[in-house]
DNA sequence: ATGCAGATCCGCT
DNA sequence: GCGGATCTGCATC
């Protein structure tokens, strides 16, 4: 770590969520562990579920249900869901009421021995290859079963006040040019209107982000 | 590099 | 009942 990490504040986080989303590229995550150790990711991509009109969002129509409460709560309460039969998706509740964002992919920086342990651990049949560092959190469920980030444990959780996790900024900056927007993934089924609005955001070139948008990337290129 | 099937179960209709 | 903000392995180009 290159300095001071500073420790981000309910003031931060009080923010629309395009706006939070953007703001979050470049911070970082992070988790103590029961054993008192502490892990850190940069976070390098993430996604914005609004509430209302997204057809994709869990909160579309303003559906409030118990399960997707934290989406409604202060800016900064952690929203985690159980999804597929076996995996949990992170999410960060943003200033809008039923809005959210979702990490995506993240840099590992403090912690990579313990996060490939815990991504073994839920391995159905042992791995084949070893986890090489770039995929131990290029995806919204591995950055979950690296960080032990489940339902249970870390649902509703305010982050400006957790004990077990929180955010920090260590002053790395993610240049304006170097963030890709582009359309989400896997909301295939949500209506196309809504399937291709520009709700993701990335860091061009880090090798740790889940799955690149070529053709963005082309057109960035293109009009330097 | 891209694509598809299968695993697997909670929360909502 | 049913579908889903995913991941892995295997098939094919």
């Amino acid at each position: 770590m290159s300095q001071a990490a500073r420790r981000l504040t309910k003031a931060d986080l009080h923010l629309p969520c395009k706006r939070q989303a953007v703001y979050l590229l470049g911070k970082i995550l992070a988790r103590r562990l029961d054993d008192g150790s502490v892990l850190r990711g940069r976070i390098v991509e993430d996604e914005c579920y609004l509430g209302g009109e997204d057809k994709a969002s869990h909160s579309y129509n303003g559906r409030q249900t118990a399960g997707n409460e934290p989406m409604y709560m202060p800016a900064g309460t952690t929203y985690v869901y159980f999804i597929y039969g076996m995996y949990c998706c992170f999410n960060i509740s943003s200033l809008e009421p039923g809005a959210a964002v979702l990490l995506r992919a993240l840099e590992p920086i403090q912690g990579q021995e313990q996060m490939g342990k815990l991504r073994a651990a839920k391995q159905k049949s042992p791995l084949k290859s070893p986890l090489k560092e770039k995929d131990l959190c290029n995806g919204p469920s591995k950055l979950c079963m690296s960080f032990n980030i489940t339902k249970n444990n870390c649902n509703k959780i305010d982050l400006t006040e957790s004990e077990v996790l929180w955010l920090e900024d260590d002053g790395f900056e993610v240049e304006k040019k170097d963030i890709v927007t582009c359309k989400r993934v896997g909301i295939g089924s949500a209506g196309e209107e809504w399937v291709g609005k520009p709700l993701r955001f990335y860091v061009l070139g880090n090798p740790h982000v889940s799955k690149r948008d070529k053709k963005t990337e082309k057109k960035m290129s293109e009009s330097d």
